[in-house]
DNA sequence: TTTGCAGGATGAAAATTTTGATAATCGAAG
DNA sequence: CTTCGATTATCAAAATTTTCATCCTGCAAA
């Protein structure tokens, strides 16, 4: 499951971010009018997060667009205003669901989670990258259009990967995804080798080509 | 590791609990002024998050009385005033530290940590009850001061049963909080009957009460 | 009371996760 | 170009988690 955030109060985003990723989501962030007007046409995502009042231009508008050119994904206001005539707008122009601020994060996963129940499952909620595909919804992986098997903490740890393609990430954090504990700091944090190296293994073993690059010090990078 | 929320702003409060629990630490929720009051005096807490605007009386008037009774928890005042006079003022009166709204749960969830790595760690970060003794700094359990050996999930369960004592918890919210991981709802949540019957079969066989109770067709409760 | 079933308990097997030991690699300092 | 210490890779063992099959129990209908 792909999830676009527009939302430009960063500290609210990288929260929903982090809470939704745990759940096991995909997460991009977007804090403008602008970007989110190219990021939608571009890609498809299965549920997107709209703030109404952004730096550049009204929400509503963007999701009026958005509309005009018949693309369906769910989307979900997320709004400071909550004044009746806003909310019936959203929905008119074809908002999926209104959720005023503040609400929490565990309400919001469930307005998510029963979004993506009404609308048709078989969505694109496939990422591809050559030959590497993997399916949100079943949390597959396919290489090569074969399946393999994967655990959930693979799942986990490739999906964070690539939410973070071509960034590095480090070890900590990494650890601290994983873990879903507490921050653990002090704690070792070796299983993370153990989890890169089984992954790599089955994505290579398939046929896969090796994204995950390791930097000496700094992490681990999934490049391209 | 336990922490007094007090905070009206139900939703936030809410999702501060979820966050932190997930931690591990072990929350309590107070939205008024005069319930923290005695709250506030009647417990020990290891951290106290502070909302200057309560219904009922200032926050800092709180703080106030709080330290005049040489209490020295940690407290962190949470905000949506970011003027730096109040922050001045909070700290003066011996706030710990000064988070202004909104912020993020993994920066809280920060503060938090380097707060107890300052104070002395050797609080009453225990929980007792009769025969029973939980060290949540350590996360370790005592049973007639034995030692018992606990594993994570089980030390989870044992806090989310505790943390909702005398209350029924159903067997799906418990396997929510312990995978971590996406709402199942589908999903077959057998695993929580064993970890039940692991929790009450080391504890038992420690010479500790059995608390948890089974309510046929509702979940489980910790009595007393 | 008896019967039938759904929910719950239990224990062992299967699968996954984590730890630990050891080898390989990197990069800085000499 | 070596050497050293720290970081990472790799593999197997240990521990934990999850699944599975089977049995037990509480509740309700007959």
């Amino acid at each position: 499951m792909k999830i676009l955030i527009i939302e430009d109060e960063i500290a609210l985003a990288e929260s929903i971010t982090a809470y939704l990723s745990k759940e096991g989501y995909l997460c991009e962030n977007i804090t403008s009018y602008s970007e989110g007007l190219s990021k939608i046409f571009d890609y498809k995502y299965d549920c997107i997060l709209l703030d109404l009042m952004l730096p550049g231009g009204n929400g509503l508008e963007l999701l009026e667009a958005f509309r005009r050119e018949n693309k369906n994904e769910g989307v979900i206001i997320i709004s400071a205003k909550d004044r009746v005539e806003d909310k019936i707008k959203g929905l008119q122009l074809g908002a999926d669901d209104y959720l005023s601020k503040p609400f929490h994060l565990s309400e919001l996963s469930a307005r998510i989670y029963s979004l993506m129940r009404r609308k048709n499952f078989e969505n694109t909620n496939i990422l591809q990258y050559n030959e590497l595909q993997i399916n949100l919804m079943s949390k597959s992986v396919l290489v090569d259009k074969k399946s393999i098997k994967i655990t959930k903490k693979e799942y986990q740890l490739l999906l964070f990967l690539i939410g973070n393609k071509n960034r590095v990430i480090s070890k900590g954090s990494i650890a601290e995804h994983l873990s879903g504990d507490m921050a653990d700091m002090l704690d070792n944090h070796d299983f993370v080798y153990t989890h890169i190296n089984n992954l790599k293994k089955k994505l290579s073993r398939a046929g896969g080509e090796d994204y995950i690059k390791s930097i000496y010090g700094m992490g681990y990078k999934w490049e391209l």
